[in-house]
DNA sequence: CCCTTATATTAGCCATGGCTAACCGGCGCA
DNA sequence: TGCGCCGGTTAGCCATGGCTAATATAAGGG
């Protein structure tokens, strides 16, 4: 239906949003020129995919979410079929998906999804749409503003920087892992937590990017 | 590397080859106009994909082959692996895997050849090329040309007509298909096939598309 | 309140890959 | 031999989606 360019701003958008997403904010995030930006911002009002306040920035409208979580949803799926039958890592698949995506009808679609059970998280722990768009598993915060001595489940990581999935990995950091927070560093927010009886560091950088939730979902 | 419009005019190319396909063989099979093919291939010409004699037709260097059995390989084997991860029909798997196999990276490549432990055939039997390109399974015949009263094995269907794909497999008409020829109508090239101990007419049309062998391979 | 700076837009260019219309080349048939 | 026809090419148009350079806007600091 629509072109893998559009379907990229889409999902960037939906990324960034979901109020007034800046030009440059999003012509950084898909590494195009701000002229670029504008004038696809301006093809997908045409297309009433986003509502453009002009100097001020665009927002998905109903219909422009909607395809955006069809995407994503396209994305998490694929990521969690390519983790389940090829057990590729957590830090290999996300590129690959973003690659798939564009190229995954309907019906394959779902197909996979019954194939695993209709999933709601990614190996990331991301939740995946429903096929009309639902989003469920929105409660989980942020490690870096989680409380103190308490029993945190790890929810979410990130999924498109390998290097630090790698990181994480390497420190027995993913979903599910449980961990507590000892103390936080009052100069920089690093984190001193304790993975089982094991002491780490974690800056507050990925602590930002990492979300927990304080009781294990069933 | 290469776009999706040049990856898919390389796969023509190689399918209609080896030598001297025409504009319109081509144009028609990808359905495009004469003249978009005719750009077309000045530019593959210019990439060296393909050497083009004027009012003659083009022919795939071997650096353009190379690349054609690339993408042949990906189809294919996306295709394999369609059917047997999701369980996908033989006459569901082609369309997918023609837009799959652009976004298919190496590395995925590699990871699926080796979850479906290298396979040199794809659901329909078509040969699936070596990682650089090297091909086998090449002897198997047309079951119109084959002999009559001889034990025959089907080893290839054609992929990209669903409808002839349903009906030869609601005939039992698929690789492995042990089948006979009793005779040939003089007039239509028709051919009256025994199954087991069901005997099948099988057009002229769709005899030229299966294709067989007379000893079951190793 | 103006001026600087960052952000946003516009203008205008390019490559890709479609299209139609018009023209050309070569081959078979009368 | 010549002519028609089919196939091939050329010319020129369009949309998409990049880019740079120039210009416009908004917002905060002096």
């Amino acid at each position: 239906m629509y072109s893998v360019a559009v379907e990229d701003y889409l999902k960037s958008l939906w990324k960034l949003g979901p109020n007034n997403v800046g030009t440059k904010q999003l012509a950084d995030n898909l590494q195009v020129s701000k002229a670029s930006a504008t004038k696809m911002i301006l093809r997908l009002a045409e297309k009433e995919l986003v509502d453009h306040i002009p100097y001020k920035g665009a927002s998905l409208t109903k219909k422009g979410e909607l395809e955006a979580l069809s995407i994503v949803r396209k994305h998490r799926l694929l990521e969690t079929f390519l983790s389940q039958t090829l057990g590729l890592g957590r830090e290999e698949i996300h590129d690959e998906a973003e690659k798939l995506e564009h190229a995954l009808s309907k019906n394959l679609e779902m197909a996979i999804a019954e194939y695993l059970g209709n999933p709601t998280r990614d190996p990331h722990g991301h939740p995946i749409p429903g096929p009309n768009g639902e989003l469920y598993n929105e409660r989980d915060l942020p490690l870096c503003d989680s409380p103190i001595n308490m029993s945190l489940t790890v929810m979410q990581v990130p999924d498109d920087d390998p290097s630090i999935l790698s990181w994480l990995e390497n420190n027995g950091i993913h979903p599910g892992t449980e961990l507590k927070i000892i103390s936080r560093d009052k100069f920089d927010g690093g984190l001193n937590v304790k993975i089982g009886e094991i002491k780490k560091r974690i800056s507050s950088s990925i602590a930002s990017l990492v979300k927990i939730s304080f009781e294990v979902e069933n």
